[in-house]
DNA sequence: ATTATAATATGATAATTGTCATATAAATTT
DNA sequence: AAATTTATATGACAATTATCATATTATAAT
């Protein structure tokens, strides 16, 4: 079992508030485990009963809507927590997580984590305002989807990608999204995606090889994003 | 100066954790006011300084996007509370707050506030449950903003309208909202909006008496929403 | 390596939604 | 009460987006 004071990881996410004795407590209640690519870590509607904190990787949460597709809502990456609203509501997991590349999470358990919003005050107030900046972002994203055509949630959504994960050495955005999905950030049909995709393409704005998305002219999709 | 202690209201928001000494040092130092119909409580960008608890009335919270039309995320009304993602997370508000009705509104100052979270961990819970349903709930309205047309939509918040504000003795919806305002809610432009409704008349779902709206067939409404 | 499967791409077309113009009705102001 | 402004309504049309069909390419399985 490894030890979560020396977890790098934690010092990104609400957990640096923990002292050296809270830490050590977590560490003997903690699991840790490996998710693949694609696996299921928990499910909509599903009872969590805990919250995951990722050490590495990235996951999408997602909600399937009536017609049957995915809605991604928010992408995580590692240093964040999973689960926190869930655990706070104490009501049954409203999305899924669903991991995009291998990851490693551990999982801390309800009581555990409830027991340092009593004794803890930093601890509270930083996942309070993290959930206080979920919450904006959520807002943020519904005014878009409301207000900006495909094409522009779907420049927008292309910045993001690289400003928030990066870029690879060959300039491709290091996240790699299937169109089915990017069609699922922007709330499109995965047809309408590529076709704007390939648009943008002919446009010269960005370039695509294979499943590589490579942004060529940022300023274009700056203004394309308005 | 009103007294807390006896204000009905407050049993309704997250202020129904406080005790009689906070609530007598909370009467000393709140604002009680009267906002009438179309004024600005507070508008995105400013700095709040403190929340509203929402005596009477009603209000929406909305977002200015680009194309210059107002989103509306969001309807709050009596009992609780406006501005406490924004005093968390120490920022400039992220939405308007206009009321839609005659409000009367008390001020409480965030330093008055900020003391109930460090002395009263049943507050502090309460808060964190309110901003994780508000999460929830906004999640919701994205995926349903992404994955469902203007009509479905539309559907879908007449039956909210009349679920969570009510009916006059005429069946009418009490909210009056103008069509413009109901364009905002569901993220289309206000002659689509009219357009539907005028369907949904022909289709003998509503009535509309001027900008009455009465609900004829629930049913079928539902069945539109899904 | 070959086959099977899934992902990406594109055309054709229909459905939805937005925009602009204009009419009518309602609310406000003078 | 008349005039002005604003909100609601509807037609005509354009733009956007979804759907279905069908290639083509990439990936996985045998």
């Amino acid at each position: 079992m490894s030890k979560c004071e020396q977890c790098i990881v934690r010092e990104f996410s609400s957990l640096k508030a923990l002292g050296k004795d809270e830490l050590l407590k977590m560490a003997e209640c903690k699991t840790s485990m490996q998710v693949k690519k694609g696996e299921i870590i928990f499910e909509e509607g599903e009872n969590v009963n805990g919250v995951f904190c990722i050490k590495d990787g990235v996951c999408k949460m997602t909600k399937l809507s009536q017609n049957g597709k995915d809605q991604i809502v928010k992408l995580v990456k590692k240093g964040e927590l999973l689960g926190q609203r869930s655990m706070i509501s104490d009501e049954p997991a409203n999305l899924s997580a669903v991991a995009l590349e291998d990851m490693q999470v551990c999982f801390i358990p309800k009581n555990e984590i409830m027991g340092f919003f009593n004794q803890n005050n930093n601890f509270s107030m930083n996942v309070m305002k993290t959930i206080c900046g979920d919450l904006k972002e959520a807002d943020d994203i519904l005014v878009g989807l409301a207000q900006k055509t495909v094409r522009e949630r779907l420049a927008y959504t292309l910045l993001y990608l690289e400003e928030t994960f990066g870029i690879n050495p060959d300039k491709s955005l290091k996240l790699q999204l299937s169109r089915e999905e990017i069609a699922g950030m922007i709330g499109t049909a995965t047809e309408s995606c590529i076709r704007l995709l390939s648009e943008l393409k002919k446009e010269n704005a960005i370039e695509l090889i294979g499943k590589k998305i490579i942004i060529i002219d940022r300023n274009k999709l700056l203004r394309i994003a308005n």
